[in-house]
DNA sequence: CTTGATTCCGAAAGCGCTTTCGGAATAGCG
DNA sequence: CGCTATTCCGAAAGCGCTTTCGGAATCAAG
């Protein structure tokens, strides 16, 4: 397959291997005249350095790893691609190469990170999701493995990330809401193993403290992230004792569940119960009603993580490479200004 | 970083390297109380081989690409993560590395497939989304890569491929329109350079025929792989002569758009004009109204693809690893019966 | 012309692993 | 007990590239 070798062309051009070598890789020691003669000759015969061979001479890699998260579900996907994507691109900027792995399950993760770190293949990683103390992140500074994470764990002074605040923005969102005459403001959060999700409650706890309301333990649930699970979720708030009249949702994936929760209850998401979901996926515009959500601005992330990501690779310190952005509140159609009459499931009984 | 290496082994344990390989391959010319000693030696200091010296040695890259579509776009990409975590999978399970690789503009795929092969990087392929005639699989071809493709080309007698029977997906969503009695039934399509795309016209052209019925270039569209392009083509469609009372989606993204043009038009989709999509995308379920569409098994696919890949790799013939699943028939709440007084825009205005 | 500084290239030593080859040690056989 | 067949391991040659080092050729300066 690989024809055309370094041998080869040295041999064709009756010059040593190791001049070849230096003058595709542009040193000083080569002449103008020897340079361009090996470059077309390059050129004429389609060489391409076998990259294991560099890789192994070289000792770096020219490549990352991104740790998929373990349990990923469909709805929540497109949050991956466009990482990924931006990812790609970003490496591509170098001819660097992506790799996407995937441990078994949790469990397997630190192997896999193990792994990783001492075979070579890679020269960093990212790992998305991280947990409030995530043990991938010890193994990774253990190995003295460049990483970025797509988050933050508690911890997180010592390492590079990038994160978008969502703890402001659920203060964001409590704010509207009670700007729309809301008193009973549900919450529909995540596990909060995922640091995320803790972040995100402390939030709208803050929104709450913020706007002189109280904080009441019936009026959130915890949900794994999935449809199913907000729907789930958000049944079980509506059915309460005291109904929310609106809910603010951990993702938009869970607030999806959440609007056909209502819609199961007779009642009209939007009107007669708001709902806010957080990350702006694009399919929100799709549902019925529109949904209103806090938009993270995931376009170029992925870009933007491969980046930082490069410059740590290149001897940065990962502490200069912590970037927090905002996301803010895309008005669509499940946002609505309290009901006067206050309509909810008791009157329905 | 990697301090432990074979020669460091095999100084600790006062043998010759090559004893140690050839011990933790499993050679069979290594004494069962030698392989015991170096294994466990192996795992006491942890020792994980350096991957790239191990490709250099063996000339096997232990690695497959995936070609990411050079242009994807946000609401299609499920269809991308889903393909990836069943790749990953499949690869996990012999330790092999998934790479993703994204060209940066269509012209440079070639360029990049080039330098994938020739490079050493990988030892198989998978690309996705072949056009009509694909000049990625020539050059895989020509470089005698490995490789199979998700979807197929228009010749596709010789390589292996994985698709879905979409053109009678397609004969039987214009069946089950008729059976609906619906008689105008138009037709948003993608761009016929892909195949898919004319494949799955070609099968409402068929179902068209098989029921009678013929077929009316004003009644199709083409448009781009997004709901907004399915939006613009599905109000063109509305707004046309003599509308139909029921549209054949190409993608379930761009019946998502479709369903947003009946919409703004003052139609109920589902009542006035009956929606069926393709894909069975998991959000579909959330649209409004519930989308129907033509549900592919794209569950297991990725791991599927996979082990075909690695069986092909292994020597297996491409030609025997060809594989047509089929689709069926989602029904949700975007189809119903035509309606009996045909309401159609022509009353509205 | 010499001499010392430059310029440019060839030779060779790895990178960390695999794999072939041959030979020492052991076993099997008459 | 001698001889051939086995078993097991050490030594060494790569895999295809990078990079250091030294020396031949060329140059400038004395």
């Amino acid at each position: 397959m690989q024809r055309v070798s370094l041998k080869f062309l040295a041999r064709e051009l009756g010059i040593a291997e190791g001049t070849v070598s230096r003058a595709l890789n542009d040193y000083p020691d080569i002449s103008e005249a020897t340079r361009l003669r090996v470059k077309e000759a390059a050129e004429h015969y389609g060489y391409k350095a076998n990259q294991t061979a560099r890789r192994l001479a070289t000792g770096v890699a020219e490549a990352v790893a991104y740790l998929m998260p373990a349990n990923t579900n469909a709805l929540s996907e497109p949050f991956v691609s466009q990482l990924l994507e931006g990812l790609a691109q970003s490496l591509a900027k170098r001819g660097w190469d992506l790799l996407v792995v995937q441990a078994a399950s949790i469990e397997e993760e630190a192997e896999t990170i193990a792994k990783l770190s001492s075979s070579g293949k890679v020269s960093g990683v990212v790992i998305s999701r991280p947990y409030k103390q995530d043990s991938r992140i010890d193994l990774l500074r253990k190995y003295k493995m460049p990483f970025i994470v797509h988050g933050r764990s508690v911890f997180h002074d010592d390492y590079a990330w990038y994160d978008v605040d969502s703890q402001s923005a659920f203060m964001d969102a409590v704010d509207h809401l009670v700007s729309l005459g809301h008193q009973k403001i549900g919450f529909v959060g995540a596990p909060t193993y995922y640091h995320f999700a803790q972040m995100r409650l402390d939030g709208y706890r803050d929104g709450l403290k913020h706007n002189g309301l109280g904080f009441n333990e019936n009026l959130v649930e915890i949900a794994e992230l999935s449809d199913d699970a907000g729907e789930r979720a958000g049944g079980s708030l509506l059915r309460s004792q005291t109904p929310p009249t609106a809910i603010i949702c951990a993702t938009d994936t869970q607030a999806i569940g959440v609007l056909a929760a209502i819609r199961s209850q007779g009642l009209e998401p939007g009107k007669d119960v708001s709902v806010i979901g957080y990350d702006g996926l694009a399919f929100g515009k799709h549902t019925s009603p529109p949904l209103t959500t806090m938009a993270q601005p995931l376009a170029h992330s992925g870009r933007q993580i491969g980046d930082m990501l490069l410059a740590i690779i290149d001897g940065g310190n990962p502490v200069d490479y912590q970037e927090l952005r905002s996301a803010k509140l895309v008005r669509r159609m499940s946002d609505g200004p309290v009901r006067p009459e206050n309509k909810t499931l008791h009157e329905e009984e």
